[in-house]
RNA sequence: CGGGGCGUGGCGUAACGGCUAACGCACUUGGUUUGGGACCAAGGGACUCCGGGUUCGAAUCCCGGCGCCCCGACCA
């Protein structure tokens, strides 16, 4: 992409009330645009870099047998009055001219349960699980923190079915090992622990993941030998002890939920009366599981946590183009071998960003600082002049000159 | 939802109740520049958030609304 064609450009200023490091750079950086407090657009950056995480996010429940649909955003009202969550805060209602009201999916229980039950009658049809990734629509009373709290944001939600105890219980312990895949690959799975929290209606315990960072808005007591957590929620009912190894030394912290998993059990199954038929032609109740992660609260997260004073630093796993390719000056000579290196990474497959700018070597930095690409290779006279280009990697300091043509030879 | 702060070109800000609402960035045109947010010149762009009130006169004061940010509460 030459960046003179990209739509959406860096600004230096951003106004002053919005505090959030990620709020800041992903608007600076030309990532979102605010629509409202709490709703964005992801602009062509923001949007690469959102793809790239749900893609992850994506893979890792594919790996664990998830099976990938899309269901509606638009609910009806009358599931939702079947499962008594009709009139709670969080719901957005829509009401046509016609004064007939629906719902905005804030979750998809009330969808995914019908259905599952429509296809699925008998035990052979079992354990399965389905997924999406989706906009859902809260009412928050407060959005905040840019990206991190929205009104309307993404969302992969997964739900499985299973005909025993002892096999969601399995699936349940998978999920937590896909969840921490996917935190891996994204970069922040030193930061992010597995974290005990109130169970809610279904269960005694579900499971947090929680992400250290100062914008968190959880406060959360780590236990240093198990490197899990326990939810500020709980702490009391677990008298400050590890519900793993009853170490009472926990360390507190602020932490912002990037995951949540949870056992429903039979919480919405029943409410849908959905059963199958075992082995013997008995029918039984489904039990029912559900796994949440939020792809735009994980990428304002990542910025919170990869970032210096002059912008994003991203991890090569998501970062909207690998390279950035920054030619310096207009001498025809420097513009000829930048086009030719931008023809030829992309002739390789290698994500480009160019930037054929006409602008100052100060502004074409500064801009490629702030978005954050991993390696950034530069072009201009003096590279030149040593046959060379200039190589950068965003999250070191140092850089190396490379002769031009053993450039592709280079590990990109 | 409670408390606090704030609404002025796209963005950041300025303007005692009184001239044509000013400045910087960004934008357009021409020229000079090009290794860390360059310079010169000439331009375009505003019902000062909305509604009402006070006043000879309101961006400025008062009332109401809406919006935005921060703190708190809430958050399967």
């Amino acid at each position: 992409m030459k960046q003179s064609q990209l739509f959406g450009k860096t600004t230096k200023d951003v106004s002053k009330d919005e505090t959030s490091i990620n709020a800041q750079y992903l608007i600076r950086g030309g990532f979102v645009d605010k629509s409202m407090a709490g709703v964005y657009t992801y602009l062509p950056l923001g949007k690469r870099v959102l793809s790239k995480i749900e893609n992850i996010i994506r893979e890792e429940m594919d790996a664990i047998g998830g099976q990938e649909i899309l269901m509606p955003a638009l609910m009806k009202k009358e599931d939702w009055q079947i499962t008594g969550r009709w009139d709670i805060d969080v719901m957005m209602k829509v009401k046509t001219f016609f004064d007939k009201e629906y719902g905005l999916g804030w979750t998809h229980e009330e969808v995914v349960t019908p259905l599952a039950k429509k296809y699925a009658k008998s035990y052979k049809n079992f354990p399965f699980s389905l997924y999406q990734i989706q906009t859902k629509f809260r009412s928050e009373k407060r959005a905040k923190s840019g990206i991190l709290r929205g009104r309307e944001f993404s969302m992969k939600d997964l739900y499985s079915f299973h005909t025993n105890e002892k096999d969601l219980d399995e699936f349940y312990d998978q999920s937590k090992d896909a969840y921490f895949k996917v935190f891996d690959r994204v970069g922040i799975k030193d930061k992010t622990y597995l974290t005990f929290a109130s169970g809610g209606d279904f269960s005694k315990y579900s499971h947090e993941f929680q992400t250290l960072t100062s914008v968190g808005e959880d406060i959360i007591y780590i236990c240093d030998k198990c490197k899990i957590a326990v939810n500020q929620e709980i702490i009391e009912d677990l008298k400050g002890s590890c519900p793993e190894c009853g170490n009472k030394d926990l360390k507190e912290e602020k932490a912002i939920e990037t995951g949540n998993i949870f056992k429903l059990k039979t919480r919405f199954t029943e409410a849908f009366n959905f059963k199958f038929l075992d082995e013997k032609g008995k029918e039984n109740v489904v039990l029912m599981g559900c796994y949440g992660m939020g792809p735009s609260r994980l990428m304002g997260t990542i910025v919170e946590l990869s970032n210096d004073k002059n912008g994003i630093i991203w991890p090569r796993s998501i970062a909207p183009y690998q390279v950035h390719l920054v030619s310096i000056g207009k001498d025809e000579k420097v513009i000829t071998e930048a086009e030719k290196m931008y023809e030829s990474l992309q002739k390789e497959k290698i994500e480009v960003l160019y930037d054929d700018r006409n602008e100052s070597a100060g502004v074409k930095f500064k801009d490629s600082d702030l978005i954050g690409i991993p390696l950034r290779i530069v072009i201009s006279n003096k590279t030149l002049e040593k046959d060379s280009v200039e190589i950068k990697r965003r999250n070191e300091d140092g850089f190396e000159l490379i002769k031009i043509d053993k450039i592709m030879n280079f590990e990109f």
